[in-house]
DNA sequence: CAATATTGTTTCATAAATCGAAATATAAAT
DNA sequence: ATTTATATTTCGATTTATGAAACAATATTG
């Protein structure tokens, strides 16, 4: 039995270089753009999105609805984020990118992002499958709920606009 | 092309999925012992590493010595780790669990990864390990330097005690 | 219809995280 | 001995983060 439980330390292990990737490569870009982590981050699920509102944000962003207003509150002032209540339910805040939101993304140097897709373009292709099952695969088995149920459009309402 | 670029969006969506998964069980698991998910994390890697020093930890969590000293005097004030400076070098700050923080860590509950952990058992051997090598070869390819270079063992000096 | 409950966001108060620059102390180098 | 480099802390200032309470709009239901 020691060799299954090596075997997912490793992966625990294997996880763990990747999050201090991400994140490191996260603040990197932050600094570089004038935001801060959290506002850049905010700002990436936003583009991200189809159409959200605060309420979204704070639960893509796992922090709370105070929390989101004041990031959303500084992207506003900075003219990178517009908030706008909907006709259909004036409770809601949608946020949408500005111009200048949209622009700051675009101009964002994404250098790791595109190292690793440099890298990533270069494997074989069946290699990429292989690596991307298993990353759903994961992503299904850390979920929470039914690790069967791993669906793969399961972003929330996180569809990237056309 | 369109394949390669679509098999790359995938990739990165499960990834996210993988962060939220990740970034959820800490803060939850943070909340439920007490402390914040900052302090919690620390906790875990010095509980991770051999022996670090302050400036480990820093790098280790992509933040300011400013921020990690900060977060130690509060742990310390916790009677959760200790400090000290060794005779070899007395500029260095080695920082160790106190029994108190071993014992917050061992009471913690980590359903989250142990939830993980049991669904990872279930899968088939072979499973595991195509799981395993996938992650190695993505945390090889997110590393800033050469990707070929994916040391298994590369944690800084984080590797457990036995 | 009106009273009530629910939902979504913001305000408020407070603690912690975060950073850069400057200060401090030790070690290493010349 | 000076100088240079390393390691941590202090200081000051902004941002993040949270829960509770306040507000406003919608939905429910009696």
């Amino acid at each position: 039995m020691p060799a299954e439980i090596d075997i997912f330390k490793q992966l625990l292990i294997a996880l763990r270089q990747i999050l201090r990737a991400t994140d490191r490569q996260s603040k990197q870009i932050a600094r570089e753009t004038g935001l801060t982590t959290a506002q850049f981050i905010a700002l990436q699920v936003i583009d991200a999105a189809v159409s959200l509102t605060a309420g979204d944000l704070a639960r893509a962003l796992n922090l709370g609805h105070a929390t989101v207003t004041a990031i959303l509150s500084r992207l506003e002032a900075l003219d990178l984020i517009s908030r706008s209540r909907p006709d259909s339910d004036r409770r809601r805040v949608i946020v949408q990118l500005t111009v200048s939101g949209r622009g700051l993304l675009d101009d964002a140097p994404r250098v790791m992002q595109n190292l690793l897709e440099q890298r990533f373009a270069a494997l074989e292709s069946w290699e990429q499958l292989h690596m991307l099952g298993a990353l759903q695969r994961l992503a299904g088995l850390m979920d929470a709920r039914d690790p069967e149920a791993a669906p793969v459009l399961e972003t929330g309402s996180l569809n990237r606009a056309p």
